[in-house]
Order: C-alpha cells, then sequence, then structure tokens
DNA sequence: ACGGCCTTGACAACCGATTGCCATTCGCTG
DNA sequence: CAGCGAATGGCAATCGGTTGTCAAGGCCGT
C-alpha cells in the first residue's frame, strides 16, 4: 500500500518528483514542459514518477512564474440570453481543447462592469473575447491594446472580430416579406448601445431605400422578452404589418403581446427575428428568423485569440472573420393582410 | 502628466507601493489586508500611494502564498440546457457579490470530465458547486472530502446540498391529471444516472399507488429536445393519456413531435414538464410544469459554499436546503379524451 | 590522444504576495 | 527613573514552478 499514491496528502510537486528520481527540480519542470532538452531515459523516469505521484502541475505557480494563466476570459452582456449559450458553448469546447480555462463573466449590459471585469483579467487571463461589447470604441481599443483580445459582434479597428453577419441578409428578410405584398414595414431597434441593432439598421434602411419601400424605426428596446410587449404596441400604432426584430427575445415577447391583444401571426402581423435562439422554432408561431452557425462563431472567435497568443504556428492572422447568416422562413410571416 | 498613473506600464505591485512610500512591502501587504495591524498614518499614506499607483493586486500571486485562490469552480452537466441558465446567473451574482469568481465547467453529461474537472479545480478553487452530478455516490463523497463542495439536486451522505424539491410537487401533478379524469399516465424518464429522474420516479409512483392510478415509465431519454420525438411515439404507442416529463426540454420536443404525427395537446394527450425553464411559457401550447426558484438555488448554494470556507461567521452551517417547487398549469394539459 | 562542441542536469534568481518571527520604539506604570 | 508590554514595521522564508547560466561529461573529428 505504501506505494499507492496518497489520494489525501496534499497534491505532489516537482520537488516531490525530483527527490523519487534524485534529480533537480528544474530538470523534472524540464522534463514536462520541454522533452527535448533532457535524455530519454531521465525523461521516462520522470514521466513515470510523475505518474505514480498522480501529479498535476499547480496553475497558479505556474502563471505565476510564466505570465502566463492558461486562462481566457469570455464576456457576455447577459448569461440568461439563449443567445449567448451556443457561443459560450463553442468558446468552452475550443478553449478546452486547447488547454485553456474559460472564465466566464456576465457584465450585465454595463459598461462599467465590462471595463472593470477587463482591468481584471488583464492579470488573471492571457486574453478576452468580448461578446456585443457595451464600451465605446475608443475604451474598447485601449483594452484591446493592453491585452490580447477578439470581439464578436463588434467592429473596431485594430481589433480582430467575429462578426455574425445578420445585416447581409437583411435585404433577404425585407424580400421576403415585399414578396409576401408588405410594403409598411418597421424595424424594432435593439439597445441604444449595440453597434449589431445599429449595423442591421443601416443595412435595413439601406435596402428598404433601393427597392422603394417604406422601413421606420422603433425602439431602442432591451433585449428580454418583457420589451416585446412594449415594441408590440409600437408596432401596432405604427400602422406597419411587418416588423423585423432586433432580436429572437423581443421577437418572442412580441408574439406574446400581440396573441393578447387578439392580434394574429402572421395574418394580422408579420414578425422576422435574429439570430435563431432556442425557442425560436417551437415558439407560437414558429418564428422567422435569421440563422447563424453561432456556436462554431464561438470556435472561431477562440482560434483568433489562439493565434495571437502563440503567433508561432505560420497561420496567417486574419484580423476579422465573418459568419453567414441566412433566412429561416417558419411560420411568423404571411402575406400582408388585405387593406 | 507624471503624476499620472502610467496606463501603459505592467501593473504595480506592493514593492512599488513599498518604494514610493519608503516603507518594506511586508508592511504594504499588512496595511491592505489587515489594516488594524498597521499605523494609520501609515496605512493611510499607503492607500493613497496604492490608489495613486491603481494598484491591483494579482491574484495569482496571493493565490500561491496563501493557498486561497478566490475562485469557486461551477459544473454543470449542459451549458445549453436553459435549466442552468438561472443557476448559473444565481451563482455568478451571489459570487461576484463576495469577492470570488466563477469557473464555469460544461462537463458535457460525462462522469469522467466530471472527475477530472474536480481534479483540476482541486488546486486552482477554494470551492466547487456541482450540479445534476453524474458521478456515483462514492465518487462524489471522495470528491467533497477533498475540497468544499455544494452539490445541487444531488443528495449523498455529508456533501452539503441544494434540492430542487420537485418529487414534492409529482402528486400535486398528478392530483391534477387525476382531477382531469386521466387514469393512465406515463413517467418520462431522463438519463439513467440522474438522481432527479430517479427521484422523481420514485416519488410519483409513490403516490400513484395511493391514489389508485396506473403510471408506468419509459424512457431513459436524454435531456434534450430532439429526445422529445422518441419520448412521444413511446407514449403514444403505451397508449396512455397524460405524461409527466423529466424535464421541459423532452417535454418542449413531445410537443412538437405530437403535433407533427397529428395529436393534438391537451385534447388527445396532456403533457406535463419539470423545471419551467425559459421557452416553456412560449412554446406551443404553453407547458404545464414544475416551477422553482431556480436563480435562487444558485444563490443559496454559494451561500452554503461561503459558509464552508469562512467558518467565522456564527451561521449554523445547513447542510441541505430545499427549494420549494409548485405546479404550474398552461395549457399543455386537459381533460381526458372521451373513451 | 587531444581540443572543442553538444548534450545533460544542477544551481539559483525570480514571479508577487503572505506570514512567522524578531527588533525597535513608544507610552505607561510602579 | 527603571521596567515592561503593546504597538509597529522590517527581514526573510515560503508557495510551486520557470528559466538563464554554467559546469561536467560524452562524443566527435583530426
Amino acid at each position: 500500500m505504501a506505494t499507492q499514491p496518497m489520494a489525501a496528502g496534499r497534491p505532489a510537486t516537482i520537488h516531490d518528483i525530483a527527490a523519487l528520481c534524485g534529480v533537480a527540480a528544474s530538470t523534472v519542470s524540464r522534463a514536462l514542459a520541454n522533452p527535448d532538452r533532457v535524455n530519454i531515459r531521465t525523461r521516462e523516469r520522470i514521466q513515470a514518477a510523475a505518474a505514480e505521484l498522480n501529479y498535476t502541475p499547480n496553475s497558479q505557480a505556474k502563471a505565476l512564474s510564466s505570465g502566463r494563466t492558461g486562462a481566457v476570459g469570455v464576456l457576455v452582456p447577459d448569461i440568461t440570453n439563449p443567445f449567448y449559450f451556443d457561443l459560450i458553448r463553442g468558446t468552452q469546447l475550443q478553449l478546452k481543447a486547447a488547454g485553456y480555462t474559460q472564465l466566464l463573466v456576465d457584465t450585465e449590459e454595463s459598461d462599467e462592469v465590462e471595463a472593470s471585469t477587463l482591468e481584471q483579467l488583464r492579470k488573471s487571463a492571457d486574453g478576452v473575447i468580448v461578446a456585443a461589447s457595451r464600451l465605446d470604441d475608443e475604451a474598447l481599443a485601449d483594452a484591446a491594446a493592453r491585452m490580447p483580445m477578439v470581439t464578436v459582434n463588434r467592429d473596431v479597428d485594430g481589433v480582430p472580430a467575429v462578426l455574425i453577419d445578420t445585416p447581409s441578409a437583411m435585404p433577404q428578410a425585407l424580400d421576403h416579406l415585399i414578396s409576401l405584398g408588405h410594403t409598411s414595414v418597421a424595424y424594432v431597434g435593439g439597445p441604444a448601445v449595440s453597434q449589431s441593432s445599429a449595423r442591421r439598421w443601416s443595412a435595413l434602411s439601406a435596402a428598404a431605400e433601393s427597392r422603394g419601400v417604406e422601413v421606420r424605426s422603433l425602439g431602442p428596446f432591451a433585449p428580454k422578452t418583457q420589451s416585446g410587449a412594449a415594441a408590440a404596441d409600437a408596432a401596432v400604432h405604427s400602422g406597419v404589418t411587418a416588423c423585423i426584430v432586433f432580436n429572437d427575445l423581443i421577437a418572442i415577447g412580441m408574439l406574446q403581446r400581440l396573441r393578447e391583444r387578439g392580434l394574429r401571426v402572421p395574418e394580422d402581423m408579420s414578425i422576422v427575428g435574429c439570430d435563431d435562439i432556442f425557442g425560436a422554432d417551437f415558439c407560437n408561431p414558429p418564428l422567422t428568423t435569421m440563422s447563424s452557425p453561432i456556436e462554431q462563431a464561438g470556435r472561431v472567435a477562440v482560434s483568433m485569440l489562439l493565434a495571437q497568443l502563440n503567433p508561432l504556428a505560420g497561420g496567417g492572422n486574419r484580423s476579422r472573420s465573418v459568419m453567414p447568416t441566412h433566412l429561416t422562413v417558419r411560420g411568423s410571416t404571411g402575406p400582408a393582410p388585405a387593406k
């Protein structure tokens, strides 16, 4: 039993291994980190001892001495927004595959929380992935200058970004509505500080102009289902027959409110969402929306960040990556009501 | 400009502060951590210097020397399961409030991933919160013996736990169905390794026996909407008129499948879910389900863990906390079909 | 057989903070 | 005025690794 690794005692260190093998601690360190630097026989002895002692490196100590923490921060404005679920899962999987730990932080839709989190992460993480940043361009560029960063759905000069190309699908959505006979459409906007919302609106209004259709902008609205009620009321009041909505959360809230008010979707009003989140396919009616490979976006963001961290591999460090988006037509859009 | 904290240079350390104040680094450390131990005048000088240098302690170094990491691991089987959203948000908020960092890990429904994560976290976190563990009792108890732990929805001797008391709402759900005329009910089970599912089933079958109703068990099924198809088919084939389902994910999947097969809910089949997740209120029809304060469960779990970590405050360390659950009736349950 | 190169492994400084121990100083009491 | 204890702050070890530097030894070629 003496040979059995003591499961209870405190974890083994490289010094324990060194003592067991009769070498210096530094040799153990090298054997494990830089195998070529050490004789194969010694290395094998050390590896065997490490296995026997059930050794795992102390990440704190490693971080302290090497400067690399092996952790990556992932900042999202709201953990409970389903849009981020797939993103988070994507980053988590890719980070784990690369041996990194994910530090997930909910910034509560607040630029201050975001800024202070970034400052703290500067020491405790090797890099960050910032989704839907609420910071202004300057603050974000500053932060990116201090530590490796990749943004998601936020385009700032000099900061590598993964963009979900929802804007480019806007004309598609509009054409879909036009083909159904709609001529009066509203854009239901997201938070005022959301660059995504601004980009979607400008893509939409440009498309509307080239097609000679009237599109008005409503909002801003917070990205929550509860905001859907106000959005729905505003849409009804504005007299449009169709809405393109900043995201599915608001769109689903609108669906509920319209039903409460006795309005039928899509007979009285058509609704198009964005993001194709969990729930968009089983709400009532199922939501026509813009779909994108979100989990993949998370993975790509991690890859881009890791490329920054380890510039060794000759991968051309792309600074922008655009994820394709397409319109998924479900039940929430239909022919415009007869006048 | 010389007085301005250099935003670019590497972060200030206690040594910088010590040099600026003409004291020893250890004094700085004490002034910041243990203010009584140091003269008030010195302390104030040090605090001013710290503020001026924009000092923030290096958490790695602090962890290394003090043994406390200031981080807490949160393990969930599947990040994309909406049930965990609110839980995660609850832990995140409470941890942040207490100055801890949350390490969120998706264990991918795998006991091996869970075990290895726990082993790693043993060094890099002060404690863990484990939701819906897939480990067997012995392994979990072992792990809990090595580091502070609180489980969620998992009851093992000697391990503090927060339990969502869904089992106690089972009789309520059954009575609801009985009052609607159902006499033949199925329980659609979750993963075989899920203790939650087992507890729900035994509560339900006990209630059924005391009421003289036939209840059969179907499954196991993976906790995903996709599993709903198989579950729905099995339920139809079994001839029951109502199902109580392990969780809302499967229940929502069943709703979709039943619709595909041309069966109406609740006219042909009533469905009761569990958890009242995001989406349960807007699916079609809205789901009758068991509701619980999940976010609060997360907060309670954190409180219990912190009580373990800092035994100072005389809070009686409760080892179990049960969150109340109640039936929320929506549109997916209705009168049993006439024979 | 000898000089030089390369491999191998040891030594020690260092990362940034914590903390036990000790020396100094001050104020107070008898 | 001597004596004593509390308050205060410095020194140095320590946490567990990483990494630069260097010495010893083996191998080669000539």
